[in-house]
DNA sequence: CATACTAACGCAACTCAGTTGCAATAGTCA
DNA sequence: TGACTATTGCAACTGAGTTGCGTTAGTATG
């Protein structure tokens, strides 16, 4: 089994579908958070590489594999403020994101220390209990900056 | 001119109808973000105190209202990661938000110290330039944690 | 390999927040 | 008291995401 995903899964007694493949793998090998019609374009021309011809997934299909997957844990949700659900890997290291308003690429980043010093601050003087925090930084990358004439 | 916004407004050369003196006063006096819907409810029951009776407001004109506001700098939005469009007065101190997954209750808190070091080192490390960032936690208050029997 | 069970799929119709075009209305200023 | 035009309301639309339901295709079993 070629994807850490896909094996997951059949571990948990869900079908090895071609969609499902397809998905998976995209979103394995996404370098940023993807939305769902991020994965409806590009699939058939990814599975073109099987012995798949022009396999077509309906986008209802990728809307519910998304969802099966936020709730195996197996993606994360990611929120850039635009009304669009974007997906990425649940098994990386806890992330934050560099967003370019100029050309929407997106770059990791790391945080944490200060953050969770904070929370634990906000837990004391507010007696909520803060289960989850959401980051994103946006800004010009050095493309956007310094176009090239 | 009993309120803020509708006096810079005025200032700028915007006429003072009254879907404009509702909507600003929902605003002004708000305790947290509020979305469209939050303003399409209570506007004519707000505005019954005046000699207007049933004052209906159509939603386009809420929507209109919002932006333009937004775009005056008067209000700011506020995203909550769920697909709607909240805004509050622009006027206060810069905050962050803490949101009760339960009961939905919004608590402002603020953090800034820690993010300021953390952009810089941020746009160092990555060339980017940081314009903004938007941060908000999410839990559970003491009132959704400790329900009373 | 055959077949039966049902997870997964595709389609069409729908929801919901927000947007747009355009004609009607109402502030404001002279 | 107009006239000018900013502002409004309506209806139709958009685009992301959801739902109901009949069909298809993995998988397990014999």
């Amino acid at each position: 089994m070629q994807n850490k995903i896909l094996q997951t899964l059949k571990e948990r007694g869900y079908r090895m579908t071609k969609a499902r493949q397809g998905i998976a793998g995209i979103l394995s090998e996404a370098g940023a958070p993807l939305a769902a019609a991020d994965i409806l374009g590009p699939l058939d021309s990814r599975l073109r590489g099987d012995d798949i011809k022009k396999l077509r997934v309906n986008k209802t299909t990728v809307y519910r594999e998304l969802e099966m997957l936020r709730a195996e844990n197996l993606i994360l949700e990611v929120d850039f403020g635009d009304a669009i659900k974007r997906y990425e890997l649940a098994d990386s290291k806890h992330h934050h994101h560099l967003i370019c308003v100029g050309c929407t690429r997106v770059q990791d980043v790391e945080v944490d220390a200060p953050l969770a010093a904070t929370e634990r601050r906000l837990e004391r003087q507010t007696s909520f209990k803060i289960e989850r925090h959401a980051l994103e930084f946006f800004g010009l990358c050095a493309q956007c900056r310094f176009p090239r004439r």
